[in-house]
DNA sequence: GTAATTGCAAAGCTTTTGCAATTTA
DNA sequence: TAAATTGCAAAAGCTTTGCAATTAC
Protein backbone atom coordinates (compact mmCIF):
# COMPACT_ATOMS: atom_id res chain seq x y z
CA UNK A 1 0.00 0.00 0.00
CA UNK A 2 3.24 2.26 0.68
CA UNK A 3 3.06 4.45 -2.59
CA UNK A 4 6.28 5.95 -4.04
CA UNK A 5 4.16 8.93 -3.57
CA UNK A 6 3.73 9.15 -0.25
CA UNK A 7 7.80 8.22 0.45
CA UNK A 8 8.39 11.51 -1.42
CA UNK A 9 5.97 13.73 0.41
CA UNK A 10 7.41 12.19 3.95
CA UNK A 11 10.23 13.10 2.80
CA UNK A 12 9.77 16.70 1.85
CA UNK A 13 8.00 16.72 5.28
CA UNK A 14 11.36 16.16 7.23
CA UNK A 15 13.07 18.03 4.73
CA UNK A 16 11.21 20.84 5.92
CA UNK A 17 12.19 20.25 9.61
CA UNK A 18 8.24 18.31 9.93
CA UNK A 19 8.75 14.72 11.42
CA UNK A 20 7.36 11.73 10.19
CA UNK A 21 4.64 10.21 12.18
CA UNK A 22 2.53 7.68 11.23
CA UNK A 23 -0.90 9.92 11.36
CA UNK A 24 0.99 11.55 8.56
CA UNK A 25 1.46 8.71 6.42
CA UNK A 26 -2.04 7.96 6.96
CA UNK A 27 -3.44 10.72 5.85
CA UNK A 28 -1.08 10.90 2.73
CA UNK A 29 -2.35 7.28 2.22
CA UNK A 30 -5.56 8.03 1.81
CA UNK A 31 -5.22 10.90 -0.62
CA UNK A 32 -3.49 8.31 -2.75
CA UNK A 33 -6.12 5.85 -2.22
CA UNK A 34 -8.67 8.55 -2.96
CA UNK A 35 -7.53 9.93 -6.19
CA UNK A 36 -9.87 12.03 -6.68
CA UNK A 37 -11.36 15.01 -4.69
CA UNK A 38 -12.48 14.02 -0.30
CA UNK A 39 -13.57 15.84 2.31
CA UNK A 40 -11.42 16.23 5.56
CA UNK A 41 -13.99 14.15 7.33
CA UNK A 42 -13.83 11.45 4.61
CA UNK A 43 -10.07 11.05 4.97
CA UNK A 44 -10.31 10.60 8.33
CA UNK A 45 -13.24 7.89 7.59
CA UNK A 46 -10.48 6.27 5.17
CA UNK A 47 -7.31 6.77 7.56
CA UNK A 48 -9.41 5.31 10.43
CA UNK A 49 -9.36 2.11 8.49
CA UNK A 50 -6.03 1.67 9.71
CA UNK A 51 -5.38 4.15 12.58
CA UNK A 52 -8.68 3.72 14.24
CA UNK A 53 -7.72 6.42 16.94
CA UNK A 54 -6.86 9.56 14.30
CA UNK A 55 -8.29 12.10 15.11
CA UNK A 56 -10.31 14.80 13.03
CA UNK A 57 -7.91 17.72 14.16
CA UNK A 58 -4.95 15.77 13.41
CA UNK A 59 -6.26 15.13 9.70
CA UNK A 60 -6.92 18.90 9.29
CA UNK A 61 -3.82 19.83 10.69
CA UNK A 62 -1.89 17.49 8.49
CA UNK A 63 -3.53 18.22 5.54
CA UNK A 64 -2.50 21.94 5.92
CA UNK A 65 1.07 21.02 6.48
CA UNK A 66 0.54 19.76 3.14
CA UNK A 67 -1.06 21.83 2.17
CA UNK A 68 1.79 24.28 2.14
CA UNK A 69 4.45 22.31 1.22
CA UNK A 70 2.54 22.04 -2.38
CA UNK A 71 1.83 18.55 -1.79
CA UNK A 72 -2.04 18.62 -1.23
CA UNK A 73 -4.65 21.05 -2.63
CA UNK A 74 -8.38 22.00 -1.17
CA UNK A 75 -11.35 23.39 -3.33
CA UNK A 76 -14.60 24.65 -2.43
CA UNK A 77 -16.77 23.13 -4.78
CA UNK A 78 -19.75 25.09 -4.10
CA UNK A 79 -21.02 24.32 -0.66
CA UNK A 80 -20.33 22.26 1.69
CA UNK A 81 -16.92 21.19 3.02
CA UNK A 82 -13.82 21.82 1.41
CA UNK A 83 -12.78 18.85 -1.11
CA UNK A 84 -9.20 17.96 -1.04
CA UNK A 85 -6.74 16.09 -3.57
CA UNK A 86 -3.09 15.48 -4.21
CA UNK A 87 -1.49 17.87 -6.24
CA UNK A 88 -0.14 16.14 -8.65
CA UNK A 89 -3.90 15.54 -10.21
CA UNK A 90 -4.34 19.30 -11.74
CA UNK A 91 -7.84 19.10 -13.11
CA UNK A 92 -10.37 21.60 -12.68
CA UNK A 93 -13.94 21.52 -11.14
CA UNK A 94 -17.33 22.13 -13.00
CA UNK A 95 -20.09 22.02 -10.43
CA UNK A 96 -23.69 22.31 -11.86
CA UNK A 97 -25.99 24.47 -9.25
CA UNK A 98 -28.88 22.29 -10.38
CA UNK A 99 -28.06 18.97 -9.51
CA UNK A 100 -24.34 19.18 -7.80
CA UNK A 101 -22.59 16.76 -10.52
CA UNK A 102 -19.07 17.26 -10.76
CA UNK A 103 -17.95 17.51 -14.21
CA UNK A 104 -13.91 17.29 -14.02
CA UNK A 105 -11.80 19.21 -17.11
CA UNK A 106 -7.94 18.83 -17.87
CA UNK A 107 -5.74 22.01 -16.95
CA UNK A 108 -5.11 22.54 -20.36
CA UNK A 109 -8.01 23.93 -21.38
CA UNK A 110 -7.26 26.66 -19.17
CA UNK A 111 -4.73 27.69 -20.98
CA UNK A 112 -6.06 30.37 -23.39
CA UNK A 113 -7.55 31.53 -20.30
CA UNK A 114 -4.35 31.71 -18.61
CA UNK A 115 -2.81 34.10 -21.11
CA UNK A 116 -5.35 36.60 -21.58
CA UNK A 117 -5.64 36.75 -17.89
CA UNK A 118 -1.49 37.01 -17.60
CA UNK A 119 -1.84 39.35 -20.70
CA UNK A 120 -4.39 41.88 -19.26
CA UNK A 121 -3.66 41.94 -15.63
CA UNK A 122 -0.50 40.13 -14.85
CA UNK A 123 -2.50 38.17 -12.84
CA UNK A 124 -0.78 34.13 -12.67
CA UNK A 125 -4.25 31.55 -12.32
CA UNK A 126 -3.22 29.12 -10.13
CA UNK A 127 -3.40 25.46 -11.90
CA UNK A 128 -4.84 23.93 -8.64
CA UNK A 129 -7.97 25.90 -6.60
CA UNK A 130 -10.51 26.30 -9.56
CA UNK A 131 -13.74 26.12 -9.06
CA UNK A 132 -16.36 26.67 -11.23
CA UNK A 133 -20.14 26.75 -11.45
CA UNK A 134 -22.98 26.48 -14.13
CA UNK A 135 -25.55 23.98 -15.12
CA UNK A 136 -24.14 20.58 -16.33
CA UNK A 137 -25.59 18.80 -20.00
CA UNK A 138 -28.66 17.07 -18.18
CA UNK A 139 -29.44 19.58 -16.59
CA UNK A 140 -29.46 21.87 -19.33
CA UNK A 141 -31.09 19.32 -21.66
CA UNK A 142 -34.27 18.96 -19.28
CA UNK A 143 -34.91 22.33 -18.65
CA UNK A 144 -32.48 24.43 -21.15
CA UNK A 145 -33.51 28.27 -19.42
CA UNK A 146 -34.74 27.82 -15.87
CA UNK A 147 -33.37 30.43 -13.63
CA UNK A 148 -34.52 29.28 -10.45
CA UNK A 149 -35.23 25.56 -11.32
CA UNK A 150 -35.64 23.42 -8.41
CA UNK A 151 -32.58 25.45 -6.67
CA UNK A 152 -29.01 24.36 -6.81
CA UNK A 153 -27.99 21.73 -4.98
CA UNK A 154 -27.20 23.33 -0.97
CA UNK A 155 -25.18 22.07 1.34
CA UNK B 1 -31.43 56.82 -2.23
CA UNK B 2 -34.19 55.30 -4.28
CA UNK B 3 -32.58 53.42 -7.06
CA UNK B 4 -34.77 52.45 -10.50
CA UNK B 5 -33.19 49.54 -9.82
CA UNK B 6 -34.22 48.69 -6.34
CA UNK B 7 -37.70 49.46 -7.65
CA UNK B 8 -37.42 46.63 -10.39
CA UNK B 9 -36.14 44.49 -8.27
CA UNK B 10 -39.38 45.08 -5.82
CA UNK B 11 -41.07 44.55 -8.72
CA UNK B 12 -40.13 41.22 -9.07
CA UNK B 13 -39.91 40.07 -5.74
CA UNK B 14 -43.90 41.13 -5.70
CA UNK B 15 -44.60 39.81 -9.01
CA UNK B 16 -43.31 36.47 -7.54
CA UNK B 17 -46.00 36.52 -4.63
CA UNK B 18 -43.66 37.39 -2.09
CA UNK B 19 -44.47 41.15 -0.32
CA UNK B 20 -42.76 44.68 -0.56
CA UNK B 21 -40.97 45.22 2.41
CA UNK B 22 -38.94 47.59 4.11
CA UNK B 23 -35.88 44.85 5.26
CA UNK B 24 -35.86 43.90 2.04
CA UNK B 25 -35.29 47.14 0.43
CA UNK B 26 -32.63 47.95 2.42
CA UNK B 27 -30.92 45.17 1.54
CA UNK B 28 -31.20 46.29 -2.22
CA UNK B 29 -30.37 49.49 -1.31
CA UNK B 30 -27.65 48.23 0.40
CA UNK B 31 -26.63 45.98 -2.47
CA UNK B 32 -26.83 49.17 -4.63
CA UNK B 33 -24.38 51.89 -2.58
CA UNK B 34 -21.88 49.44 -2.29
CA UNK B 35 -21.80 48.24 -5.90
CA UNK B 36 -18.99 45.69 -5.53
CA UNK B 37 -18.99 42.44 -3.11
CA UNK B 38 -19.52 42.68 0.39
CA UNK B 39 -20.30 39.79 2.67
CA UNK B 40 -23.93 39.35 4.54
CA UNK B 41 -22.64 41.09 7.60
CA UNK B 42 -21.32 44.12 5.66
CA UNK B 43 -24.75 44.57 4.70
CA UNK B 44 -26.84 44.37 7.55
CA UNK B 45 -24.22 47.02 8.78
CA UNK B 46 -25.04 49.09 5.55
CA UNK B 47 -28.69 48.67 6.43
CA UNK B 48 -28.73 48.93 9.88
CA UNK B 49 -27.76 52.87 9.01
CA UNK B 50 -31.33 53.05 8.16
CA UNK B 51 -33.18 50.28 9.44
CA UNK B 52 -30.87 49.95 13.21
CA UNK B 53 -33.19 46.73 14.25
CA UNK B 54 -32.61 44.61 11.40
CA UNK B 55 -31.69 41.25 11.90
CA UNK B 56 -28.62 39.28 10.44
CA UNK B 57 -31.02 36.39 9.56
CA UNK B 58 -33.39 38.58 7.40
CA UNK B 59 -30.33 39.82 5.77
CA UNK B 60 -29.84 36.32 5.09
CA UNK B 61 -33.06 35.30 3.99
CA UNK B 62 -33.29 38.33 1.49
CA UNK B 63 -29.99 37.43 0.02
CA UNK B 64 -31.37 34.13 -0.38
CA UNK B 65 -34.47 35.47 -2.37
CA UNK B 66 -32.51 37.30 -4.53
CA UNK B 67 -30.17 34.90 -5.35
CA UNK B 68 -33.84 32.49 -6.24
CA UNK B 69 -34.92 35.38 -8.55
CA UNK B 70 -31.88 35.77 -10.35
CA UNK B 71 -31.36 39.52 -8.68
CA UNK B 72 -27.99 38.79 -6.78
CA UNK B 73 -25.41 36.49 -6.36
CA UNK B 74 -22.83 34.97 -3.93
CA UNK B 75 -19.58 34.12 -4.25
CA UNK B 76 -16.86 31.97 -2.49
CA UNK B 77 -13.96 34.26 -2.64
CA UNK B 78 -11.01 32.11 -1.39
CA UNK B 79 -11.67 31.70 2.61
CA UNK B 80 -14.19 33.54 4.78
CA UNK B 81 -17.67 34.25 4.12
CA UNK B 82 -19.72 34.48 0.98
CA UNK B 83 -19.51 37.81 -0.87
CA UNK B 84 -22.53 39.20 -2.33
CA UNK B 85 -23.00 41.49 -5.64
CA UNK B 86 -25.93 42.41 -7.73
CA UNK B 87 -26.78 40.03 -10.87
CA UNK B 88 -26.18 43.26 -13.44
CA UNK B 89 -22.62 43.54 -12.36
CA UNK B 90 -21.52 40.77 -14.12
CA UNK B 91 -17.81 40.56 -13.00
CA UNK B 92 -15.52 37.39 -12.18
CA UNK B 93 -13.23 37.49 -9.57
CA UNK B 94 -9.42 36.57 -9.53
CA UNK B 95 -7.86 36.22 -5.82
CA UNK B 96 -4.42 36.09 -4.77
CA UNK B 97 -3.34 33.27 -2.76
CA UNK B 98 -0.71 35.35 -1.61
CA UNK B 99 -1.70 38.70 -0.39
CA UNK B 100 -5.84 38.32 -1.30
CA UNK B 101 -6.14 40.99 -3.13
CA UNK B 102 -9.48 40.43 -5.71
CA UNK B 103 -8.54 41.55 -9.46
CA UNK B 104 -12.22 41.54 -11.12
CA UNK B 105 -12.04 41.05 -15.08
CA UNK B 106 -15.09 41.40 -16.82
CA UNK B 107 -17.27 38.38 -18.16
CA UNK B 108 -16.09 38.68 -21.95
CA UNK B 109 -12.78 37.18 -20.87
CA UNK B 110 -14.77 33.71 -20.51
CA UNK B 111 -16.18 33.79 -24.19
CA UNK B 112 -13.56 31.49 -25.04
CA UNK B 113 -12.97 29.02 -22.01
CA UNK B 114 -17.30 28.66 -22.14
CA UNK B 115 -17.02 28.16 -25.60
CA UNK B 116 -14.37 25.34 -25.38
CA UNK B 117 -16.18 23.60 -22.41
CA UNK B 118 -19.61 23.83 -23.46
CA UNK B 119 -18.59 21.87 -26.82
CA UNK B 120 -16.44 19.43 -24.94
CA UNK B 121 -18.28 18.22 -22.02
CA UNK B 122 -22.13 19.83 -22.28
CA UNK B 123 -21.58 22.16 -19.76
CA UNK B 124 -22.92 25.34 -19.53
CA UNK B 125 -20.67 27.74 -17.10
CA UNK B 126 -22.47 30.48 -15.03
CA UNK B 127 -21.86 33.61 -15.71
CA UNK B 128 -21.69 34.91 -12.78
CA UNK B 129 -20.52 32.23 -9.71
CA UNK B 130 -17.10 32.24 -10.89
CA UNK B 131 -13.85 32.50 -8.38
CA UNK B 132 -10.32 31.63 -9.81
CA UNK B 133 -7.26 32.26 -7.58
CA UNK B 134 -3.70 32.36 -8.06
CA UNK B 135 -1.09 35.40 -7.73
CA UNK B 136 -1.63 38.77 -8.30
CA UNK B 137 0.70 40.70 -10.65
CA UNK B 138 2.72 42.27 -7.63
CA UNK B 139 3.45 39.68 -5.56
CA UNK B 140 4.84 37.87 -8.35
CA UNK B 141 6.74 40.40 -9.15
CA UNK B 142 8.04 40.25 -5.48
CA UNK B 143 9.04 36.56 -5.63
CA UNK B 144 8.15 35.15 -9.41
CA UNK B 145 8.01 31.54 -8.27
CA UNK B 146 7.80 31.32 -4.44
CA UNK B 147 5.20 28.01 -3.71
CA UNK B 148 4.42 28.79 0.45
CA UNK B 149 5.62 32.29 0.33
CA UNK B 150 4.25 33.62 3.23
CA UNK B 151 1.47 31.47 3.25
CA UNK B 152 -2.02 32.48 1.55
CA UNK B 153 -3.75 35.06 3.09
CA UNK B 154 -6.19 32.71 5.25
CA UNK B 155 -9.30 33.75 7.60
C1' DG C 1 15.87 14.97 26.72
C1' DT C 2 13.64 18.30 23.92
C1' DA C 3 10.82 19.99 20.58
C1' DA C 4 7.19 18.68 17.63
C1' DT C 5 2.87 16.40 17.31
C1' DT C 6 -1.42 14.51 18.90
C1' DG C 7 -6.02 13.97 21.33
C1' DC C 8 -9.53 16.01 23.44
C1' DA C 9 -12.73 19.28 24.28
C1' DA C 10 -14.12 23.64 23.62
C1' DA C 11 -14.65 27.59 20.96
C1' DG C 12 -15.10 30.29 16.58
C1' DC C 13 -17.36 31.67 12.62
C1' DT C 14 -20.76 31.60 9.07
C1' DT C 15 -25.21 30.23 8.02
C1' DT C 16 -29.71 28.08 8.90
C1' DT C 17 -33.96 27.19 11.44
C1' DG C 18 -38.14 26.86 14.77
C1' DC C 19 -41.46 29.52 16.60
C1' DA C 20 -43.98 33.33 18.38
C1' DA C 21 -44.80 38.12 17.30
C1' DT C 22 -45.37 41.36 13.70
C1' DT C 23 -46.41 43.20 9.28
C1' DT C 24 -48.13 43.18 4.46
C1' DA C 25 -51.70 42.89 1.29
C1' DT D 1 -58.03 38.55 8.51
C1' DA D 2 -54.87 35.35 6.45
C1' DA D 3 -50.49 34.54 4.90
C1' DA D 4 -45.90 36.07 4.64
C1' DT D 5 -42.08 37.99 7.05
C1' DT D 6 -39.32 39.16 10.95
C1' DG D 7 -36.70 38.81 15.45
C1' DC D 8 -34.72 36.10 18.58
C1' DA D 9 -32.25 32.53 20.21
C1' DA D 10 -30.60 28.30 19.48
C1' DA D 11 -28.49 24.95 16.59
C1' DA D 12 -25.88 23.18 12.79
C1' DG D 13 -21.74 22.47 10.10
C1' DC D 14 -16.99 23.11 9.22
C1' DT D 15 -12.65 24.37 11.03
C1' DT D 16 -9.39 26.06 14.42
C1' DT D 17 -7.15 26.23 18.92
C1' DG D 18 -5.35 25.72 23.93
C1' DC D 19 -3.32 22.61 26.66
C1' DA D 20 -1.71 18.44 28.67
C1' DA D 21 -0.05 13.95 27.20
C1' DT D 22 2.56 11.57 23.86
C1' DT D 23 5.94 10.69 20.33
C1' DA D 24 9.84 11.39 17.03
C1' DC D 25 14.41 12.51 16.67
Amino acid sequence: MSDERVEAAMERIRANGGRATVDRRAVLEALVRNADHATAEELAELVRAELPDCNLATVYRTLELLERLGIAFHVHLGHGPSQWHLAEAVHHHLVCDECGAVVEVGDHVFDPLRRRILADTGFVLDPHHFSLSGRCARCVAVSPSSTSGSGPARR
